[in-house]
DNA sequence: TTGTACGCGTTATCAA
DNA sequence: TTGATAACGCGTACAA
């Protein structure tokens, strides 16, 4: 930003026009009415002085300020870096600039967010936080504001959204420990007020019913968060119970961290006593000490979907799919989750 | 952002009032000349219809955006995410947004963004990207434009700059190693195009020398980038040469993870046959397999200091110190360092 | 083909 | 104490 900036006035004196002429040259749909003479003019003239329309004088007359908001829950949850650096060069590519918020699960700075990013004319919102209150996005949908949810569910058929078939994924580590012979299997459980808490959860029981097991209560511990420490919490709260499981299914990959934790605490050895099966596929998680065994989401592409459908849904594209459920895969690293030792009195 | 805005006309027209005299209200230093009875009237009416001033305009008409740009060089390295949200939430907490800029190390795509950031009327700039040519800073000086360098150092003495102690940090790794009885001790090192890279080569050699030991040309290999792929390859050329290091200094973590997985491959035992210190010690690197022994760099502490110091350059108040060089510390985590075997032929 | 006039939503200045 | 006016920089009808 130049001491003083160059202005549109500025291009249209040094080529002895009128503001609206250059304006015309710069945006001008094809080469309509404006003499290749007086063009070639203004070009020159703006490109001598480095002229650069301001975004704000812009978005104030357009009503667009080619400016995307994301709401991240966490952004240093490893999952996300690689969405948001998807989202920012899909969008960068499309002429659209990166607003990013860190909500950190405070529904109260969500809300705060989300005023500040409508102060500031986004022109959509990519919403990867998890404890959006369904009340902030029904404010979204009666204003008709453009946003897509990301890593996110929803129950309204309305909501464009992009994120990984959760309920396949479990279905999936459920199957390779099945296979492994593990019978009495838990589940380190998200928050419930989240949609991936719960369809992860959902998941995991209808996949265990499959194979004819219940998910019993006791085999169940909701973490207060996505976060290692809360995911260490809740895991020592279904370890220490008096008959534990043989393997447990985690909501994510930090939670799962937080299991292994609460295992080695516990003397539980990993994989021989206690399996564990993270989800989300984290960066570098095949480095982790044990690599670990994991439902692999697809984050950059999550990030390009949603990108792409929300530029979309603010240039009036048609949208052809309005809810993309992307495949998962399950990433078998062999050390977090091995053969179940004894046969286990349940089942 | 409403079907139709509520703009500070509607207010006006609601509380029988001139517009100016809403924007006195609400922006007004102090109670300064406003019958109180009208400014209650005034606020009424604007918490009633919602009303939240727009910050396009705002923006026109003040020349200030209440906006932050920053500048990352790769927001996937997962050293940047804990500063990353140190600066948002510092930024949030003094009424500033973020806008994020992903460079990828690319220095045209450094340029691009640093226009894009500039139409956009941001305020100020955090530069986190490693390979800013000083052409680019160069222009940012001249326009008298406030940024300040995040992990990063600068030449000159007016630029404002967060960085770690580098030359500290290096010489805190050769000491650990030093002490372990390593005598042939490499470097993979960072581009030397960037100070990082060339600071922590310059320490490394400085340290060695101190400890009398000299730093050949054929016991350093420099990296294409800070990712591990690149560190891996460089570790490749370092650890194939006749007379390889017992141990070697990475110029950041993930070049010490790539040169793991090189040793890895050349089925080098680590730290038996090869110790290897990372630098930076990024989340979750004592949970690798080894856990990495590293230099630790106050990131969170880096984001609170550079956005304060932003802030502050913005909003003209005064700056205490203009270059703030952090203490590092170094982690032994034991598994990646360990004691030299054997006598070394060298020294 | 080009220029004129106006408005986008605010705020600062000056007048009343 | 409040209202009127202008200006921030740009784009777009409409007129010339």
């Amino acid at each position: 930003m130049p001491e003083s900036r160059v202005t549109i006035i500025d291009v249209a004196r040094a080529a002895s026009v009128h503001p609206s002429t250059v304006s015309r040259v710069l945006n001008g749909r094809a080469e309509l009415s404006v003499l290749p003479e007086t063009r070639a003019r203004v070009v020159a003239a703006a490109k001598r002085l480095g002229y650069r329309p301001s975004q704000l004088a812009r978005g104030l007359r357009l009503h667009r300020t080619f400016t995307l908001g994301m709401l991240i829950s966490n952004i240093t949850n490893p999952l996300f870096p690689p969405i948001i650096k998807a989202v920012d060069d899909t969008g960068h590519a499309r002429g659209y600039n990166l607003v990013l918020c860190n909500t950190e699960d405070k529904s109260e700075r969500e809300a705060t967010y989300l005023q500040v990013l409508s102060d500031s004319h986004v022109d959509g919102l990519l919403i990867a936080s998890s404890f959006t209150a369904d009340a902030t996005l029904a404010g979204l949908r009666r204003d008709r504001f453009p946003f897509v949810l990301v890593n996110r569910g929803t129950r309204r058929g309305e909501d464009l959204c992009v994120q990984p078939d959760n309920a396949r994924g479990m279905a999936q580590a459920v199957g390779h420990l099945v296979e492994l012979g593990h019978r009495r299997i838990g589940v380190v459980a998200g928050p419930q007020t989240t949609t991936t808490g719960v369809e992860r959860l959902d998941g995991a029981r209808a996949a265990l019913r499959s194979h004819r097991l219940r998910l019993e209560d006791e085999l169940v511990s909701v973490s207060e968060g996505f976060s290692d420490d809360a995911g260490y919490r809740a895991a020592r709260r279904l370890l220490r119970t008096s008959e534990p499981p043989t393997a447990v299914l985690c909501a994510n990959d930090l939670i799962a961290l937080g299991t292994l934790r609460a295992a080695r605490e516990l003397d539980l050895d990993v994989p021989a006593e206690l399996s564990i099966v993270g989800f989300g596929d984290i960066p570098r998680a095949d480095l982790l000490g044990p690599p670990l065994t994991t439902v692999h989401v697809p984050q950059h592409e999550m990030g390009v979907r949603a990108a792409t459908m929300l530029i979309a849904l603010i240039e009036g594209e048609p949208i052809e799919r309005r809810r993309e459920v992307l495949e998962t895969q399950l990433v078998v690293r062999g050390s977090t989750a091995a053969p179940a030792q004894v046969a286990t009195k349940t089942a």
